[in-house]
DNA sequence: TTGTAGGCGTTATCAG
DNA sequence: CTGATAACGCCTACAA
């Protein structure tokens, strides 16, 4: 039978063993030191497997194993920095110790994410990291129900019982609120990202929580939906500073909507920060180009895939009884121009 | 047998069959519609597929049908926002295909490279898409030899005859740099890429002809690498700002570097584009928020990685004998801020 | 230290 | 229209 490139017949560990004059079980041990080979006998297997050009079947070995050394990965959008950095931390510690992985973008869509989980299930990917892009739906519950390795990376879905690599969202907001307090500012406006993820709440609770100690009120007008998208950020930032009296700060809960907001600040030739402060949840790599300057909070974003990959690889490894762990790293407050310096006459204007 | 997340007996094809009370075939059959089955039996079938929560395993169907409907995807820098863009693409084809993709970031190490090479060929994907980091390697050449199905996606590697979807690089570097020399410049420095890779000789190729056209000499003082990275950008365009005298303009060969070259411009106090002109290789998704806005030579990434993915599948479905196929689709210039207006005085300078 | 043989879950070739 | 049954390539008892 022909391979379906026309290279020639496609090698298999039987021809090698019929090259080398042993039987298949030799080739096999040789080929994983699962058992003690003469030496003479491996050197016949090695160099028959050198000559056939010879490249192991990870197919068959799977099947047979029902093991695929392969885990999968589903973000919610790959074209957004947060998660590249994210993927980079999963991957070098996959492939460090013999995964791969599969990656996949949901876009948000928890229907393209169901899609994703029966196909990662269906090729028998050894476990999942995945960050939820919504409210827990059945296929995810059957999964959890089957005690399938998962690991919630950035959101959680509470009450699952999940293992989850987390930031401290709460607490990242509100040392961000509270740094604009700090300055002066009384009139804070917030953009907040897509209701259903648990990130929005959070960093939500963080800014009340933060204008609570500050005995500041709530004004819900200044509490605007950005839906975690750019589009969203600049009509949110738009409604924001179409308010009377306008917020003198604007704390916006993604780096996305951060955009977002950048670009209406600017096309209404307001300038920050002597306009109206701006404070970003999640940096930019490239963050050292963009004028003004921003202060945001930072997300050790490599660590949180490094971290995922790792208690992942740490359940499949171990034993199944163990509790689910969770991870929660911290924020941190990066302060640059773009808050500005005390707005001390502001004040008057609250 | 339990299996592996000991939520009971992984349920397969026999056992819907059993349930169902007809052969293991009738039950393949239903599954993939490939033969009629009377609605009673089929009805029989899908019913039990439901009780039992049975999920095809597509590893033992890969082994069978010797294709996995997986497709390897080999980049050299999943953060930089270029790749994203072409992985996005990528994907969408792929999914709409019934395909997943595997991704794999080589970090520019021909080492990794040929390593997930393997790893892919070991896990018989159906084909591959690859960003070459460098000359072409042994296994590379086995690859080609053995005619698996291979598109090379940005960078080419001349004489292996391989199917390929490539930007014009040259025709969008002379179409940047004559732009430049429009506006009056007479002395434009260039920070080019790493010297392994196709699209950095293209790139200097299009600069040189634009100087010629030009009738401009060529000074090697005004052409310095950047190693394709943001500190080499840096380093680069410090190298050319010390030149005396200075260039006027600065054209960046891809996007990394040119936000190092803003970053070492913008530490020496100078500003774009009264003290310098800059012009990059590559947009930004986020060039809207960038200051000075940058002129830059677009790619049309999320294209780019579409036709890769066309070409792949097209390639996977017909024959094996048709010639490779080879994309070549145009950069286009983006006018924007970072050049100025026609430096009349300069040219006394030069 | 080595070999034999059965089977992982599917599909596909035969017969009925 | 339906059912046995033999592979696909590999691993792993079990036997020698």
């Amino acid at each position: 039978m022909r391979n379906r490139f026309d290279g020639g017949d496609v090698v298999t560990l039987r021809d090698v063993a019929r090259r080398a004059g042993v039987s298949t079980s030799t080739v096999s041990h040789v080929l994983n030191g699962t058992r003690p080979v003469s030496e003479e006998l491996r050197r016949r297997v090695l160099d028959a497997m050198h000559e056939l050009g010879y490249e192991p079947n990870a197919v068959a070995r799977s099947l047979k194993v029902n093991r695929s050394n392969t885990i999968g990965l589903i973000i919610s959008d790959i074209s957004n920095p947060f998660f590249t950095a994210v993927v980079r931390g999963v991957e070098d510690v996959a492939q460090a110790r013999g995964y791969t992985v599969i990656l996949c973008n949901s876009d948000e869509d928890v229907a393209k994410e169901t899609t994703y989980l029966k196909v990662l299930r269906s090729k028998r990917v050894d476990g999942l990291i995945l960050a939820p892009a919504g409210r827990p739906h059945e296929y995810l519950r059957n999964l959890v129900k089957a005690d399938f390795p998962l690991v919630f990376l950035d959101r959680d879905i509470e009450g699952l019982g999940v293992a989850a690599v987390l930031l401290d969202n709460e607490g990242a907001a509100r040392q961000a609120v509270r740094h604009l307090v700090d300055l002066g500012h009384r009139r804070i406006g917030m953009i907040t990202g897509r209701p259903s993820i648990s990130t929005t709440t959070e960093r939500l609770a963080g800014y009340l929580a933060a204008l609570r100690e500050a005995g500041l009120p709530v004004d819900e007008r200044l509490i605007v939906s950005g839906g975690s998208s750019i589009e969203g950020g600049r009509a949110a930032a738009n409604a924001l500073l179409d308010l009377d009296p306008r917020p003198t700060a604007i704390f916006s809960a993604n780096n996305l909507m951060t955009i977002g907001a950048l670009v209406a600040i600017d096309a209404r030739g307001l300038s920050i920060p002597e306009d109206i402060a701006l404070v970003g949840f999640d940096d930019f790599p490239w963050s050292g180009v963009l004028r003004p300057r921003l202060t945001t909070v930072a997300q050790p974003t490599y660590e949180l895939g490094r971290m995922a990959a790792e208690v992942l690889l740490r359940r499949l490894a171990g034993s199944r009884s163990e509790p689910p762990e969770r991870v929660v790293l911290p924020g941190k407050l990066t302060v640059r121009e773009s808050c500005g310096a005390r707005p001390e006459v502001r004040q008057g204007a609250w």
